[in-house]
DNA sequence: AACCAGGACACAA
DNA sequence: TTGTGTCATGGT
């Protein structure tokens, strides 16, 4: 172990460390041949694989690293998340091959931020793009000896002090002004980005009670999801499939679907074979079809679609 | 070397 | 409602 670092090992079976670090949800993980290198929480983190769980290694004098569990999700049962899958041969198929994926549970402003920066980009342009965002605009962090530097995310208020050009030179093109606006409205509280986690605890005891918990009654008519949605959308840049990933992959609202290229095709060839779906039937499809765990599906067919299915078909 | 990428948007029809 | 062009950039 590195001098200034501590060990933790967390006990966890069916984690597929590698799939869910590489599977297009979070873009600063590496693997630099011992280990995935990431920033959680604005720390350093090594992480590898053992054959009771995961080894986390983080600088010492950190305490009991419950944020990182929470990142990492280990104590979700992958077994009885997949057990509400619907039990059909495509889902099968991907669940076989894509056995271990999980959803990590991210800061909102960082996922908010990467899948701004994602649309029409290929995951390894967006992994590029962010590296040098968090060079030029984050702060570096402690990382252990023998290790390159690391940089924080740049904090909304930081690339709200930015300018269009410089943040051009990040390679993200046409998104600049959408991420500057976004860091703009977060900076100066007009997107409060803190009460999308109210809703989302909302929507927990929606589906827990049966007295819909302590909506008011203003948004009766409206599932908290749906309003973190709308909350999300005001933002320029920001259309369905975007808010969906950050409702999902950030504030864990399970029946977020996000519907890329990936997810489109995976539902049209795999469920609709036969004569083309409408994108309103493979929306009402995605919405009634997976089950409670829905958006944990949309990420087993998004990987399945991107790692198997291309060359079982030959036609990737 | 065309084609496409974890899209959004304005604008047709 | 669904289709088309545009936006910027780099990998395959």
């Amino acid at each position: 172990m590195a001098p200034g670092t501590r060990s933790d090992v967390f006990d966890v079976r069916d984690y597929d460390l590698a799939a869910t670090l590489t599977s297009g949800q979070a873009f600063r993980w590496r693997w630099d041949g011992a280990a995935w290198i990431g920033i959680v929480a604005g720390k350093w983190v090594g992480l590898r694989q053992t054959p009771t769980g995961i080894a986390a290694t983080i600088a010492a004098g950190e305490s009991s690293p419950q944020w990182l569990m929470d990142y990492l999700q280990v104590r979700v049962n992958l077994d009885q998340v997949v057990a509400t899958f619907p039990d059909d041969e495509p889902m099968r198929r991907a669940v076989a091959a894509c056995r271990g994926l999980r959803l990590l549970q991210q800061d909102p402003w960082e996922c908010l931020a990467s899948f701004i920066l994602s649309s029409t980009k290929q995951i390894v342009q967006i992994r590029q793009i962010v590296t040098l965002l968090c060079e030029r605009f984050g702060d570096e962090i402690a990382a252990p000896q023998g290790h390159p530097r690391a940089f924080s995310f740049p904090d909304p208020e930081r690339l709200a002090g930015a300018n269009e050009t410089e943040l051009r030179a990040c390679k993200m093109g046409f998104r600049a002004p959408y991420l500057l606006e976004a860091a703009r409205r977060v900076a100066d509280a007009r997107l409060d980005l803190e009460k999308l986690q109210t809703l989302a605890s909302d929507q927990l005891q929606v589906l827990t009670s049966r007295t819909g918990g302590r909506r008011s009654a203003a948004s009766l008519t409206e599932a908290p999801v749906d309003e973190a949605r709308a909350m999300l959308m005001q933002l320029p840049g920001v259309g369905r499939k975007i808010a969906d990933c950050v409702l999902l992959f950030a504030y864990g609202f399970q029946s977020a679907f996000p519907i890329d290229v990936w997810v489109e095709n995976a539902l049209q060839t795999l469920y609709f074979p036969k004569r083309r779906a409408s994108r309103k039937r493979l929306r009402h499809f995605s919405e009634t079809h997976f089950g409670p765990n829905a958006g944990f599906a949309q990420q087993y067919l998004f990987h399945y679609m991107r790692t198997v299915f291309g060359r079982e078909t030959g036609k990737g």
